[in-house]
RNA sequence: GGAGGGGUUCCCGAGCGGUCAAAGGGAUCAGACUGUAAAUCUGACGCGAAAGCUUCGGUGGUUCGAAUCCGCCCCCCUCCA
């Protein structure tokens, strides 16, 4: 792929917010390049918000550039304060060195090691931060650095001027060190372009500046846009929070499922933004749907090719196996082992063997169990048979019977109840 | 420092001595319709299965009774200095 096939089929996607010197930067990719994408430790997992920079890194790797996804054990320690409108807690080393640990193994999978002469690299920025000493760091990296610019920048303004806001020295430098990576990657890989979200843009033009003055090199920036909804509510959540990367955070199940809920409105765009497929097969999926009445392919198959790219093969088929025993209603149909597999591949579940429910009502016992977030909740579900057992729906007068519907002899296979909410929230309960 | 305005249930926002668990909207959850959509309609929406219990910045009063009145304190906004 020509560099300007690639930068053609990033705009197409609408992958491009910011580009620094367009021209010369189309120019630079003619050749093999090594570009970077760096990514904080914040949390012991990334989530889907991280997942677009991590499939762009890898949309330059097919293209036969080298990326390096860089960890940042630096600066996770920081905190940037782009865009933030609080200062950061600050976490112990401990416990940045343990996440970087975690967001090291996750970055990798996105990247190829093994295609020879564009392998990916993995970086930590801590390797390069942790013995400078304070007076080189201001020396050789602060002095470059103008104040007056800073505190003009977009991304600190509201914390500069916003009363009662503040922002702390440490934040505040921020910048320089996302700058010094860029120049040190530069130095130490030929690294010549950053890509990062567009809330990236100032610490990737600190970058820029650095590398020109220390390393007298052009190098570039070019960042992804933010990932917003048609219905303007906020991207990557559900009532259960952010959707992590981690099956352990986020099963592959509830990853698929995230997916196959994306609206209408979204969901071509998402396509083009969190898949691989080219763009032509996109626009005609877009078309079939258009022209096919009722339910369209795309959350299918966005929900595959995502769950796929996070969670692997298997992964993928996990998921879509609860989802199609759930979904079909074919309860009676599923053996010991499918339960079992059930609740490996991350379905809800909880065991109730040992429990005392004479007299515990359905609705605390269900709420406890994590159903629901209140007891309200399955009250009116229950007042309107949208709570099932195994299948068959239950109403108020059986709120006080739950020693009889979870009796052993009622259990499906022996040992497990399904219980239903409504329309998609499942929670597998089992004895013994 | 001075003068005003304000802090209400997840959010916005009414209430201004009893009929207030507190209007209305949004969000959320459930039902109908559907495609495990959207839009729309219906219901719920402090906690509790219920009896009942706990809320209206904090605290102390007045009153048979306070989110509503009074004192003190804390925080936010506007104007003046």
């Amino acid at each position: 792929m020509t560099a300007d096939q690639l930068i053609k089929d990033l705009q197409a996607r609408g992958l491009i917010a910011q580009m620094s010197s367009e021209q010369a930067l189309l120019e630079h990719l003619q050749q093999p390049r090594t570009l970077y994408c760096g990514f904080d430790p914040t949390a012991d997992s990334l989530h889907l918000g991280h997942l677009v920079p991590l499939l762009v890194l890898k949309r330059f790797q097919q293209a036969g550039h080298t990326p390096i996804a860089l960890v940042g054990g630096a600066t996770g320690l920081i905190g940037d304060p782009s865009f933030k409108a609080a200062e950061r807690q600050l976490q112990t080393s401990d416990v940045i060195a343990g996440w970087a640990d975690r967001i090291r193994a996750q970055v990798s999978q996105f990247v190829d090691f093994n295609c020879g002469d564009n392998a990916a690299i993995v970086a930590n920025n801590l390797d390069w931060t942790a013995d400078m000493s304070v007076l080189a760091f201001l020396r050789e990296v602060g002095k470059h650095f103008s104040v007056n610019n800073m505190i003009a920048k977009e991304s600190v303004k509201q914390r500069i001027e916003r009363e009662g806001s503040g922002i702390s020295f440490t934040e505040f430098s921020y910048s320089l060190l996302q700058g010094l990576d860029f120049a040190e990657l530069n130095r130490r890989h030929q690294c010549t372009l950053q890509v990062g979200g567009s809330d990236q843009w100032g610490n990737i033009v600190s970058g820029i500046d650095l590398a020109r003055r220390q390393n007298q090199a052009q190098v570039f920036g070019l960042t992804v846009p933010l990932i917003t909804k048609a219905d303007g509510t906020k991207f990557g959540k559900t009532e259960a929070g952010a959707v992590w990367l981690d099956p352990a955070k986020t099963s592959p199940y509830s990853f698929y499922q995230f997916w196959l809920n994306v609206a209408d409105a979204d969901v071509y765009q998402f396509l083009r933004y969190f898949t691989f497929l080219p763009i032509e097969q996109i626009a005609q999926i877009e078309a079939d749907d258009a022209a096919a009445e009722g339910k369209p392919q795309a959350q299918r198959i966005l929900a595959e090719q995502a769950t796929e790219l996070v969670h692997g093969v298997e992964g993928r088929q996990a998921a879509e196996r609860i989802t199609a025993a759930l979904f079909s209603g074919e309860l009676t149909s599923l053996s010991a082992a499918d339960f079992e597999q059930l609740q490996q591949d991350g379905l809800p579940s909880a065991d109730i063997s040992g429990r005392d429910l004479s007299g515990e009502p359905l609705t605390s016992l269900l709420t406890e169990l994590g159903l629901a977030k209140a007891g309200k909740e399955i009250k009116d579900a229950l007042g309107r048979n949208a709570v099932l057992v195994n299948g068959r729906a239950l109403s108020m007068e059986d709120n006080m019977a739950a020693e009889q519907i979870f009796a052993a002899e009622a259990a499906l296979r022996q040992r497990y109840y399904l219980v239903k909410l409504g329309r998609k929230k499942y929670l597998l309960l089992t004895r013994g």
